[in-house]
DNA sequence: GATATTACTATCCCAAAGGATACCGGTATC
DNA sequence: GATACCGGTATCCTTTGGGATAGTAATATC
């Protein structure tokens, strides 16, 4: 059997054609402490400098403060983000990001900019193609 | 109160300071389609070529028929995935990415070198610090 | 006739993810 | 005195993700 293909993607892969299993191993690593909804999102927006709860929050819509505690709490221990209580009052609790989390700066950044391409070219096709044609 | 921050990460946010509702957007649009723990795996590991069901699943380690099934019905959904049939003995079904799954070709590699690069740190730091020390 | 292969589907099940709602103590504000 | 803000917990619930196991049609091989 003859199957003809175009090369598609050429992401370089270090090791042969056919069997590149470090590649695959390497995304499921990274997916491994990165999964869910919320774990990239909630550092994207530490990105921007620390931020309390309440604002964290508020960034990232509708987060419920249960979810987000629990993922907070994953993230320092993971060592992704810092927490720090000022004994103001009411009370201040500031998170930000370790100097490790600087090392996910082109992985946030191009799946950012890919989400936004994404966006657009659903609206558009959506534009393009109206409903019951 | 004052809280002195050194500047962290410096991705480059189109908006102003502190209200980049856009960013944390595009990654939220980004997880939605391609969340989960096998979406991007199942993309990367088709970045080699086009193969057959039984050759993912062997790619993915332990991936069910169930599942990768389903995720790939819904990668296809999305667009991201052919499916062609050839009528062999026993029958041939083929999966390859479509010329839009090359626009995540920069994301998969950012997140391919990060879990390599995280796979390192976790195993030299556990070697660095013995349990029980 | 028994077994293997391919590309799945069917059924059942469990755990984890995630959400809704309510509540807490302490303070400040109206 | 009532209300609001802050940084969470507690409780309950639904959904989803995912795994185990078995089975299917068609053919080929032993």
């Amino acid at each position: 059997m003859e199957i003809t293909t175009e090369k598609g993607l050429e992401i370089d892969h270090p090791c042969g054609e056919n069997a590149c299993a470090a590649g695959v191993a390497g995304i499921r690593d990274a997916l491994y402490v990165l999964n869910g909804k919320w774990k990239l999102p909630l550092i994207f927006t530490l990105t921007e400098g620390p931020k309390r709860f309440k604002d964290i929050q508020r960034s990232l819509g509708d987060i419920t403060p249960k979810i987000l505690s629990k993922e907070l709490k994953e993230l320092e221990l993971n060592e992704f983000v810092i927490r720090t209580v000022y004994a103001t009052t009411p009370v201040t609790v500031i998170y930000e990001l370790t100097p490790y989390s600087k090392t996910l700066k082109n992985v946030l950044g191009e799946l950012r900019d890919w989400g936004i391409s994404h966006r657009q070219r659903i609206v558009s096709s959506r534009k393009s193609q109206p409903q019951i044609p």
